[in-house]
DNA sequence: ACTTTTTGCGCAATCGATTGCATCTTTGTC
DNA sequence: GACAAAGATGCAATCGATTGCGCAAAAAGT
């Protein structure tokens, strides 16, 4: 009782006396088998409790109705909630998803897209790594045509489709926000400028200041990965200043909470004295006190998008020539931690 | 430029003019191929651009290297947090992990339970349903001894291996930290009580309050599905009661929260008048105000244990005969909302 | 010089499902 | 009744990697 093998589609056939392949036929209701015989052969399979063997399947049919996914951190509410997207769209297709985190890491991320290549996913969706700077791990997949979506972090380099959201109109709506609440110093906490993202947020930031006539000070604008930490160290940094801003927009909520809790700390009065916003939504922003204002992105819509797009270039015969870039959009939270004005 | 079919072993091996056979030993390693045509071959795959197909190894070994995991929703930070620690340990073992979501749904999670079979995972990691009451999808595997590690909802019935917490303990230590701390008139929202979990708590939570001899009032208990409407709900009809509770373990933060936000509206002040305390100890607990007193799961290390356990198991040639059931411990973390005490 | 052992490698079957082509029945038509 | 056209099913190859067994050549032993 331990050579417990599965039953195949042989075991059935042996014990109806016909063919492997007209149980296989019967089993994918082809229009060849008549259908009595398919009514007796699935009665049989069930009887005998078959489950196909997907991985025999899938190296016969050259397709596995998988897709692998990369991201930095699973258990970032950003990216589980983009899965659960992805999730959700496939499972309703037929595909199942294999899921690695980078850690932010370079080589984990070759390693991974290399392990899932040769587990032949039929496609790939991905963000990269923060130390990603070079790509060529991802040529693997575009060289034998196998379609990939990157999202979140992405660059331009790339040749694939892309969901991301207007990091411009991000950085600006945040920023014009804190001028129309009357905020006069406005500082930016910027994440790492090699990434696209925060570069284009900062353009955005910039923009908004100067359609304003607000002069731009390079000593408000502060360089981190936005941490809690750098948070923290940063809104140091600026109330340090001799000028010290009354109002940050800053690369995450997370660094913005941060700031919140030392503002709080040495007596600034949010939102009166001081202005804050942040960027993702996160779960907490909304019931911390004060609640802190953000840019909403809708990472569950983007998980599906993502997961839509790849499974419509999977399984059309010929791929769009063009690459698409999808650009969601974000949506302005207003809250407690910026709302001076009435 | 269309038919990209990959490069496979026996292209090595016809430009090497060698067999198949000694192409697939030297790339694995196998001591009977001298050093010499190992390293030929190995600089011919790396040459050609070789990539391994799994799926034709997986076929062949019966082996998928890959653990299949179900969870009611990937997007929830216990789940998510926990997967980050099971992906942690797989990727270090060369186990790739596909991940399901059952949206607390029986149906899909039998659908998944037997999609995963199919895939021929080596092992299986589960959190049920919150509809699941049975369990038969589960057998398949059992059946044919692939190995499966149950979390945090777990039935008694399973013969499986668990990972769990000490359940009782969480409901006894939380509340008689609360009779610790001087409130007199401890309420209880409960989760359903078909889950093992939750019935635990409330046995915990009843112990508490006879060991210190305080008086339990059914009224008190409340049944629900600890969503947030469901904190609202409950914690209006406890403050409705003729003589209503000034404190309240609640079987997560998310109720806790709830009920919060509504003490703090109808001005009645925590921790001074009322005390709070939840479980779980979601992201959100610490940095509102007041932050939140709960009972801290170790997500990550659950999910180390659970992956560590299951792959031990996938790995041993001769199955664990006893099937282990882990208590994993949980720490109580005192905070703002139930710190009447100086 | 001859046998035994070791070393290095190839043959062919296998894993389980799929499918082009061939074969055999049945039905239909004149 | 002869022959074509469907209709139903089987044969055998295929997907790509692995491995037991066998064979030949080289090395070691007597």
């Amino acid at each position: 009782m331990d050579h417990k093998s599965s039953i195949t589609i042989h075991d059935i056939a042996r014990e109806l006396n016909i063919s492997a392949s007209t149980v296989s036929r019967a089993l994918n209701d082809n229009p060849r088998i008549s259908k009595g015989t398919k009514e007796k052969i699935k009665a049989k399979a069930l009887e005998m409790g078959y489950q196909p063997n997907t991985i025999a399947s899938n190296l016969r049919n050259q397709k596995t109705n998988t897709i692998g996914i990369v991201v930095p951190l699973i258990n970032r509410h950003f990216f589980s909630t983009f899965i659960s997207g992805v999730e959700d769209v496939a499972f309703a297709a037929g595909y199942n998803v294999i899921i690695s985190q980078s850690n932010d890491l370079l080589e984990k991320e070759k390693q991974i897209v290399h392990s899932l290549f040769s587990n032949r996913v039929d496609g790939l969706i991905a963000s990269l790594s923060m130390q990603t700077n070079e790509f060529d791990h991802f040529q693997l997949f575009s060289k034998k045509d196998i379609p990939i979506v990157f999202f979140d972090r992405v660059v331009p380099e790339l040749e694939a489709h892309k969901i991301v959201v207007d990091d411009f109109m991000v950085g600006f709506k945040a920023t014009e926000h804190l001028i129309q609440q009357g905020y006069k110093r406005i500082a930016h906490l910027a994440g790492p400028t090699v990434l696209h993202t925060y570069r284009d947020r900062m353009s955005g930031y910039r923009a908004a200041l100067e359609k304003n006539n607000v002069p731009i000070d390079e000593d408000l604008v502060i360089y981190s990965r936005l941490t809690r930490i750098d948070g923290q160290d940063a809104i140091k940094r600026l109330m340090a200043l001799p000028q010290p801003p009354d109002a940050v927009f800053c690369g995450n909520d997370t660094s913005a909470l941060a700031m919140m809790v030392y503002l709080k700390k040495i007596g600034i009065k949010i939102p009166q004295d001081f202005g804050l916003i942040g960027f993702s939504d996160e779960p907490f922003s909304e019931v911390v006190t004060p609640s802190i204002s953000t840019l909403k992105q809708p990472s569950f819509e983007m998980g599906v998008k993502a997961a839509e797009l790849l499974i419509q270039e999977i399984e059309s015969k010929n791929r769009l020539a063009e690459h698409l870039t999808i650009t969601m959009p974000t949506e302005l939270v207003q809250r407690e931690s910026s709302s001076r004005l009435k």
